[in-house]
DNA sequence: TTGTGGCTACCATCTAGTAGGTAGATTTTT
DNA sequence: AAAAATCTACCTACTAGATGGTAGCCACAA
């Protein structure tokens, strides 16, 4: 039995994060799914709802990743990398962030999804914030560094190197950023 | 006499600077320039002409900034800061990145917008990277930063920073962003 | 027998783009 | 200088196709 939710989701993801949200129909979606395009409101009565389940997915899939990353990585540093990473396969893949796609089509959005995409970055910057200051107090950072901006900093360099990426070096210009990024964050080096 | 052509380019920025590319139509632009819808296609044949005409437009106002910045600033640090705060207005009149806008919708789009666009994002990298070696030599930068890989990542930093705070903290997060990023790139103190 | 998950057929509205016309300015010809 | 031709910038009216969404029907499983 095929679970034609789950794969909707999937399906409109995809095309989300390659085309924007105005950019993508429930006419591709139903191609891409094989099913006729009104059955689609079955699942999703209205487009907005789609919307609100595709960042509802993403973002659960995220807190899983963060906490793995808590688990898995022993210091702030490699958790900061660990974090970036996490954008890389946007980039192999070819696509954007859900969140940041959304995001930019910002003034036809609904309030609710708005409000979505705020907290979803919201949280992963409060997220850094505590990593960095872990880091700070750990010497796996460099001391004096200010967490609450630099957390914002990072979530914007890495979303902006997504965007850029994509289109101009892949992965290649994707990972010399991540590499200039924690340059900067490391402590100065006594040579 | 009213150069409506002028006003085209300038509505039409705004609209697709604030819902996307496919989220905003002749008829908004009809509207907002108050002409009727046919009459733009004497101005712009094609939606693909509009945008072509908006990219040369965007992109020949930095060249002009980016001499301006090249003139009255005087070591690299400056000339960093003075880059990043070109992104300030974006965000205090809550409009995206043109460039960004469209490469969001990249796949959505015509080959020669695409390279438009590839161009103007690799002319910024080329221009930072020029100031970046100079601040490596003259002591206003870090010593041994890569300059090719910052450059890269001050537009991705940049560029995000105004996706993600045109949506959360506005310009008061566009300047925190800012001030860490400059932080990263001054070589260390002495303390 | 009730709910699930599809379907066909439809709707009003919007989409970019076309056809063809008009009033006025400019340019060319006589 | 007058007349003719052309160009500019807009218009109304239209097209074909896409858009999100609705109504109502059917098969099947619990």
């Amino acid at each position: 039995m095929r679970d034609t939710r789950a794969e909707l989701l999937a399906q409109a993801e995809i095309l989300v994060r390659g085309r924007g949200y105005s950019g993508f129909s429930y006419g591709d979606l139903a191609e891409a799914v094989s099913i006729r395009k009104a059955s689609i409101h079955h699942h999703f009565r209205t487009k907005t709802d789609l919307a609100l389940a595709l960042v509802a997915a993403y973002d659960a899939r995220y807190d899983v990743a963060l906490a793995g990353i808590m688990a898995a990585q022993p210091d702030a540093a490699s958790r900061i990398e660990a974090y970036g990473r996490l954008y890389l396969t946007g980039v192999e893949d070819g696509l954007g962030c859900l969140c940041a796609v959304l995001a930019i089509e910002m003034d036809t959005l609904p309030d609710v999804l708005r409000a979505d995409l705020a907290r979803f970055f919201d949280k992963h910057i409060a997220w850094l914030e505590r990593v960095l200051t872990e880091g700070c107090a750990d010497g796996s950072l460099r001391p004096g560094l200010d967490p609450a901006a630099t957390a914002r900093m990072v979530v914007a360099t890495l979303e902006g190197a997504l965007l850029l990426e994509r289109l101009l070096a892949g992965s290649a210009g994707f990972r010399s950023t991540l590499a200039a990024l924690s340059d900067g964050l490391r402590p100065p080096r006594i040579a």
